[in-house]
DNA sequence: CCGAGTATGTATACCAGGTATGTTCGTGTC
DNA sequence: GACACGAACATACCTGGTATACATACTCGG
């Protein structure tokens, strides 16, 4: 839903052809979501379908050009208006990975995260490089200052990444260590039934129930 | 990706059929991502389609098991080897609405903002909530050990939106600050062209170039 | 001036994820 | 025995993401 009604937006400052709308909405983000080409025109397809726009006559050069509707338009004041909808958020795969790591026979969690941790730091670096090279916002160029706001977030997702990660180490560490002095403690059962956590290579091709 | 890799993490563990997979995955990560029902028997297609998964036989009670093959195992191990790629990150629908309502007519970016904000904190209130009433992670139950991190994943990443919208807010301040102190002092341009800045309510039909 | 190469603009096909709905089958209940 | 219900499975449909085809225009070297 977000190229959606991001080209909705963007129909609101007057009409505009698909490729105008997809270089307009890349320069409002920078390059970090180069917008297929494909997807402007299926997209503006689908709009025109459910009566948000209408394709409504020529450039000079010939391009066809794309108005949007009264009902394009309150169909974008209702999403300004209402918030995003963060309590059933998108999947992360980096989330499903480590849940999956965390008793995956022949996988050590611990290398799954200092791996990521490095990528998502040097992703980091990038994206701070990207900043220190982008002058302070111009008050009166929104298309730059909302390209900086994006930039932003992005790197407070990735820093919350990070420490997430920096987290989990730890917490499975502390896990670690409690487990060592359970079974140094009392020899407790080493594989029960079939999901237990086998620490380790040993990668058996386990098959019950 | 994720589902696919999900997946087949599973069955790793032996042979499973359809609905047990989707239990089982939903256990791992509560019930915020809850999995349709009909995307496990899709994806269990396209992975038996690929080579990476075989049905085969039947349970006691008649499921269709599913079986990893050799080449799943690998596919799945080069998985957990490589780093889950942050330099393009998924859109963000909430980044792509601020980046639009900078400069849209009609609309306050403030108010989206707070909106937002609002939102994201009752969101955050609710994980929160949901963690307390979550006892410290068991050690040798992986199943649950996986789900406190995930929801410890979406509790750092809802905290750092909630951070980075408070930040694009005290950005947009002072930005507001230092172009009424400019137009103070000089009376500048207040309509440049088509792609201005119209503060307020203005909503007017522009259509212009 | 012409033709090759490149950029621009448009269109289409295909895949994966997400959601809703339909169908079958066994079980339990009145 | 009819019915309701849940579990397991299947399918249809939509959106997002990517690659690719294809036409036109522009440019640059011969």
């Amino acid at each position: 839903m977000s190229i959606r009604h991001g080209l909705l937006a963007l129909l609101e400052h007057g009409p505009r052809y698909g490729a105008r709308l997809r270089s307009e909405l890349e320069s409002r983000t920078g390059a970090t979501w180069s917008l297929n080409v494909g997807q402007v025109y299926t997209t503006l397809n689908r709009l025109e379908r459910d009566g948000l726009v209408v394709q409504d006559g020529e450039d000079s050069s010939g391009h066809a050009l794309y108005r949007i509707t009264e009902e394009g338009r309150s169909e974008l004041d209702s999403w300004f208006r209402s918030p995003v909808d963060r309590s059933n958020p998108p999947r992360d795969e980096l989330a499903i990975k480590l849940a999956m790591a965390v008793n995956a026979p022949g996988v050590d969690v611990r290398d799954v995260i200092q791996l990521q941790r490095h990528h998502t730091l040097r992703a980091m670096q990038d994206y701070t490089r990207l900043k220190a090279g982008t002058p302070e916002p111009p008050p009166d160029r929104p298309e730059e200052m909302a390209w900086v706001l994006v930039l932003e977030q992005l790197i407070f997702q990735t820093e919350a990444e990070v420490r997430w990660l920096d987290h989990c180490e730890a917490r499975l560490v502390r896990m670690a260590a409690a487990a060592g002095t359970r079974q140094a403690e009392a020899g407790t059962r080493q594989d029960p039934a079939d999901d237990g956590t086998p620490r380790g290579r040993s990668r058996r091709a386990s098959r019950s129930r």
